[in-house]
DNA sequence: GTTGATATATACTCACGCTATGGATGATGA
DNA sequence: TCATCATCCATAGCGTGAGTATATATCAAC
């Protein structure tokens, strides 16, 4: 049995991390969005968190500082959210979203949600919970593993 | 209730996007693999459906034909895989997984199931069924946006 | 057998990740 | 106080991987 368990533990991270990249792939290549992921998720955290430093930002998306500094230049180039220096440490620059990124961030998830809302009308209401507790374990999932 | 259910509906659309990307972006991260995910999703697709053309791969995983190309080109150079020429049709190439490329495949799964195990054992039965599930949901919905 | 469509390869550009490193500021302790 | 070390960010340089445009070879249809 537990040789069966892990086995079939390790089949599914296998599963998750392949159908996962492909799914984003999927969303974010149909949306016509010209940023990256990497891009959008940055404007997903300043709009749920507020203003963060590059640092941080660099952390949470599990990407090297320089390349943080790089996607911000662009957000910033294009007006999506503006540098502010940190009160506590001049070192420190505090990245904060601007209406034109909200409105950008708006935009892209809602046309996320129209190419998937055809394939989630189909599901059964269990699914669409499956797919509800689905984001919630992944978002733990990777807190775990990045607290490591 | 209908306005409620698309927003909802229109949430989780965007949430599945940022969770799936982030968590394969953490796992392939933290696997320390080289090659992209992409490289890594070629040679699951070999392995599961057998020899397959280059363009039926760069439709499989959403990308242009000359970028499959290129990484058919890496794979190969690193004997992961072997163009063949189809029978049927003189203009196709086809890739075959080696013993090598199937090798390889099979570490980066063990290395990505090594990093969620932690992660996963931690988990109630209930939610493995529900990532076992979101794993077919997610598969089936890519499927149903790329034939659209 | 000529014409048009299709499969792949090549050429070129740009986005985006990395490491290494530098400059500015913060923190520590003699 | 000031010398030292750590930390935060920016810059430089490099490689990968994505895109479009186009060339070449082959198939298909008339």
């Amino acid at each position: 049995m537990d040789d069966d368990d892990s086995g079939s533990l390790d089949r599914l991270a296998a599963r998750l991390l392949v159908q996962g990249s492909r799914f984003s792939r999927s969303m974010s290549r149909h949306t016509g969005e010209q940023r990256s992921l990497v891009a959008m998720r940055v404007l997903s955290n300043l709009l749920q968190d507020g203003p963060l430093r590059i640092g941080e930002l660099a952390a949470r998306e599990l990407i090297a500082q320089p390349a943080m500094t790089t996607t911000v230049n662009r957000l910033e180039a294009e007006g999506l959210v503006f540098r502010g220096s940190d009160a506590e440490d001049a070192r420190a620059s505090v990245v904060t979203l601007t209406e034109a990124g909200s409105a950008v961030l708006m935009s892209f998830r809602a046309r996320a949600a129209a190419i998937a809302r055809p394939g989630l009308v189909q599901l059964a209401d269990s699914d669409i919970a499956v797919l509800e507790r689905a984001a919630d374990l992944l978002e733990q999932l990777v807190r775990s593993i990045s607290s490591r």
